[in-house]
RNA sequence: CGGUGAUUAGCGCAGCUUGGUAGCGCACUUGGUUUGGGUCCAAGGGGUCGCAAGUUCGAAUCUUGCAUCACCGACCA
């Protein structure tokens, strides 16, 4: 490519919307270009990437025994009224008419019309397992869009879905794609880390997320020190603290406590350690069907902070979390909400399992301006619930048993997730066992984001001057910059030369045939981030070289023009 | 969904307090100059100042409403 026909597109100065580094990097360098929120273009150089990274993954899913096939975008509603998730997922799911008020989605995923298809395509176990794929783009309306493809509305996700007979066949396709996952960003060349995660609005049973570590990361990451565990900060376990509660020493006695609400202004005004201290949260609670049903009581050491993802899990709790309103407060304790404590609750109350370790702590009296201190469980509360509640901290045991927790900030490029049954039932997708009889299938689902990897990848490397591309993925492997070619025919001969037989060898070359400094050159060059530069100057004609320079290590060195076809076997 | 802020040329911004029909840098065009790290000089082109209504002789500027974009939050107990 010669950069005279190449929309090139560069920026001198970062747009004022970019917040992350690979955002204003990828705007910079002529990537993307915005549409609308969360809406993006890509331009030549981005796409050149993005379809680098697609062919990798498609590469390693067919290694991996998978199908590529290609669905809709749009679906039909009454599929996801089928699954049930019409009603469960959200005003995430973009919902439409088409010309006959038809009701239609854009896909945010495609468990249901895979199920759908599998369900009329396979009719016997002999069939089985199978594992199909695609790569394709997705909607979904996200609350807030942010750092550009990052977190998109619309972007491209490669989804694959598995079907078996039995859980156990499911185990070994899943460990299969987890070590496809593997190879895919070991070829991408980013530091990642697989971690146990939660299974959110898909559902199902174990699932396994691919975090690239990055500091813009929105995912806090929980890992051991001394062992390869790693789980997402939503699944990892805090244990309970080990040895026995101590027993009561202090009288139960009401404090009055004017005007002071939040645990760190309580903790000051009694002068005492925040670690002794309990916070009260007020929820909305569920019945037996999971409907949302009254209100449950959630307390928790002052220091730590509650974990949505655990607490929506108690039966007792609705699912999503909703805080109880202040009328609610009033009603269930009482008082305002800076002064609740489990004391005299006559709600459900659930204990976290570092808040119940504690004896002679601090809480509300569930009487405005007032706290008690020196409260004893068993005491002064009789027998609690005790549950995992929190989120776990750095320097918490691990709950692998060895070493402790340290939290890193990772960005979520893949998931994998072993369904089970839930669409396979809820979509009558069935074949035929050994015995003759009707048998649901089991499922399994395995996502990677295309785009958002191409801004992960960024932001793991780049430096003051640009964007650093992995080999594997660099949208040219080579830029032939040329210094003065209009006044010299010596350096354009040279230039044109060795384009055409770079470009003949298949390799992936730009000839940058502008009539520009060579500083510009070269600024572009750093900033979209070319691994190799292929320099022609007069300076080096005569002895028959050109300058090489590695955009990676920045070195510079000298190599005969005949020896460049070299660098590229 | 709540809070905050922004919206003036392709990009980054000033002008608004104190109303008089718009400016700077970069980019772009033309000519010259320069040529191994974002040259320099000169001359140009480009804006219904987010949209709508109002106040006024007159609105980018004041008022009201709306839209879009962005950031923060959704842990206050």
């Amino acid at each position: 490519m010669r950069t005279s026909q190449y929309l090139l597109s560069t920026l001198k100065e970062t747009p004022a919307t970019a917040e992350v580094i690979s955002h204003q990097l990828m705007l910079r360098a002529g990537l993307v270009r915005n549409l609308a929120s969360g809406l993006y273009t890509w331009l030549p150089t981005g796409l050149r990437v993005l379809k680098k990274v697609e062919n990798i993954v498609r590469e390693e899913m067919q290694r991996a025994g998978a199908n590529e096939i290609l669905m809709p975008m749009v679906q039909p509603a009454d599929l996801w009224q089928e699954s049930g998730r019409w009603d469960d997922y959200g005003p995430e799911l973009l919902r439409l008419n088409d010309r006959h008020k038809r009701p239609f989605v854009l896909g945010p995923t495609h468990e249901e019309v895979v199920t759908k298809l599998v369900a009329n395509e396979l009719s016997s176990y002999k069939q089985l397992p199978l594992n199909v794929f695609q790569i394709q783009t997705k909607f979904r309306d996200e609350i807030r869009p942010r750092f550009g493809v990052m977190r998109g509305r619309e972007f491209l996700m490669k989804d694959a879905y598995s079907f078996h007979l039995n859980h156990e066949c499911l185990e070994k396709t899943y460990q299969i794609m987890f070590d496809a996952y593997c190879r895919i960003f070991e070829r991408l060349e980013l530091k990642f880390r697989p971690v146990i995660a939660d299974t959110g609005s898909i559902g199902g049973e174990q699932s396994h997320e691919f975090h690239v570590l990055a500091d813009s990361g929105e995912d806090d990451i929980a890992f051991s020190d001394s062992s390869d565990f790693a789980a997402n900060i939503e699944k990892a376990e805090a244990l309970a603290p080990t040895g026995e509660r101590a027993e009561p020493t202090q009288a139960l006695t009401k404090v009055a406590t004017p005007n002071v609400k939040s645990i760190v202004e309580v903790a000051t005004f009694l002068t005492v350690d925040i670690k002794q201290t309990v916070k009260t949260l007020l929820v909305v609670g569920a019945n037996s069907e999971g409907e949302p049903d009254g209100i449950v009581a959630l307390v928790l050491r002052g220091d730590h902070q509650l974990n949505e993802i655990k607490a929506e899990h108690l039966a007792q709790v609705a699912s999503p979390l909703t805080f109880a309103s202040d009328e609610q407060i009033q009603a269930a304790a009482h008082c305002n909400a800076g002064s609740i404590g489990p004391k005299g609750l006559t709600i459900d109350v659930i204990v976290d399992r570092s808040a119940a370790h504690l004896s002679d702590f601090v809480c509300g009296a569930n009487e405005d301006d007032h706290h008690f201190t020196g409260v004893n469980w068993q005491r002064d509360c009789g027998e609690i619930n005790v549950q995992d509640i929190r989120n776990v901290v750095a320097g918490d045991a691990s709950p692998c048993g060895q070493g402790h927790i340290e939290i890193k900030r990772g960005i979520e490029v893949g998931h994998i997730f072993q369904l089970g049954q839930k669409y396979a039932a809820a979509m009558n997708c069935a074949v035929l066992n050994e015995a003759g009889k009707n048998q649901t299938l089991t499922m399994g689902c395995y996502g990677i984001g295309v785009s958002r990897i191409v801004a992960a990848a960024i932001e793991q490397n780049h430096d003051q001057y640009g964007i650093k591309w992995p080999k594997a993925i660099a949208p040219f492997q080579v830029a032939i910059v040329p210094m003065n070619m209009a006044k010299s025919a010596r350096v354009k001969e040279t230039a044109e030369t060795l384009y055409e037989s770079l470009k003949q060898a298949g390799i992936e070359v730009l000839l940058d045939d502008r009539k520009e400094r060579p500083g510009v050159m070269f600024a572009d060059h750093e900033l979209i981030g070319t691994p190799l530069l292929l320099i022609v100057g007069e300076r080096n004609l005569d002895a028959q070289q050109l300058e090489l320079k590695n955009r990676i290590t920045g070195e510079k060195s000298l190599i005969a023009i005949d020896d460049v076809m070299t660098l590229f076997k």
